[in-house]
DNA sequence: TCCATTTCTTAATATACATTAATGCATAGG
DNA sequence: CCTATGCATTAATGTATATTAAGAAATGGA
């Protein structure tokens, strides 16, 4: 638990960072965000005075987000120790999942929602009702039936 | 911690039911979902084998999920309780702050969003430019900008 | 078994938002 | 003070997805 004064543009935290901080914000403002591969920015949160920023990257992963200070501000960096209790390790651990979630509504096409919801819950797929998929994806039916037949289509 | 036996369609929690419980799925499939102004749902997650399903609402809040089974379900049923840590307790502000997020970028539409983040952020607004907030929100800042002129004209 | 209901797909049309581009304004830093 | 850069807005065009509608296949309840 350390304080630590932070300039304007300064980065806090890269994705593929090993060993993610949480950064409690005393005064200022932080954001946190991915980049893209074409290169987009989304922001994932913005942290004002009293908030918390952090990556939900369990410790062994490599981090999804940038943080960075968008005023001059005072943080308290702590570690995301290990020792944190196994309650708590769920919560990060649903964190993570949603915070995926977001960042895919967020930038993902259709289909690419759609291949993430595959991968997340390989034994749902076939359980449900594909009308059910496309209400959690976000998109209707009617669309991911669409997508679906144009992906066959063009290879694979 | 009750474990109960769920028939498929049985309905768990309401939106707007106080006190919500949290559901450990032992075996079968639950989700939870939010229905909206025009009656769509939009599925929030699915619950098969291992995952726990839960609103994040506060204790002293009205869930905003529906909660029923998609199959029949075993499920350990656990009250909320308000005896949990300070810690915990943030993690589920943060969850909730997430969970809305998500149902947000699933169903509202880019001046909605506009609306949200803005009561969400009342002290952030004025302080970020405006094509942060737009990738915030998930849509491009010219999308951003024509849906608050479009706004103005059509009366506030 | 049969019928009603749910589910999936396809197609035509509509629409919200993305993309690209140009312009004017504000701002920060030399 | 001047200038380069960032920012916001507007408009033209493109595109992904929504909406609406219809029909066929699958499913479940009586």
């Amino acid at each position: 638990m350390k304080k630590i004064n932070v300039k304007k543009k300064e980065i806090l935290q890269r994705a593929g960072d090993l060993r993610g901080k949480a950064y409690f914000v005393e005064s200022g403002l932080l954001r946190s965000y991915t980049i893209d591969e074409k290169g987009k920015e989304h922001i994932f949160m913005f942290g004002p005075e009293g908030w918390i920023v952090a990556d939900y990257a369990s410790l062994d992963e490599p981090c999804d987000l940038y943080i960075d200070a968008l005023e001059d501000s005072v943080v308290l960096q702590t570690e995301k120790d290990g020792e944190i209790e196994p309650d708590l390790k769920k919560f990060v651990k649903r964190m993570r999942v949603l915070q995926k979630r977001v960042i895919m509504l967020m930038s993902a096409s259709a289909i690419e929602r759609y291949e993430f919801f595959v991968s997340t819950y390989p034994n749902v797929t076939q359980r449900v009702p594909q009308h059910m998929v496309a209400s959690y994806l976000g998109v209707t039916p009617e669309a991911l039936s669409a997508a679906k037949s144009q992906r066959l289509k063009s290879g694979k």
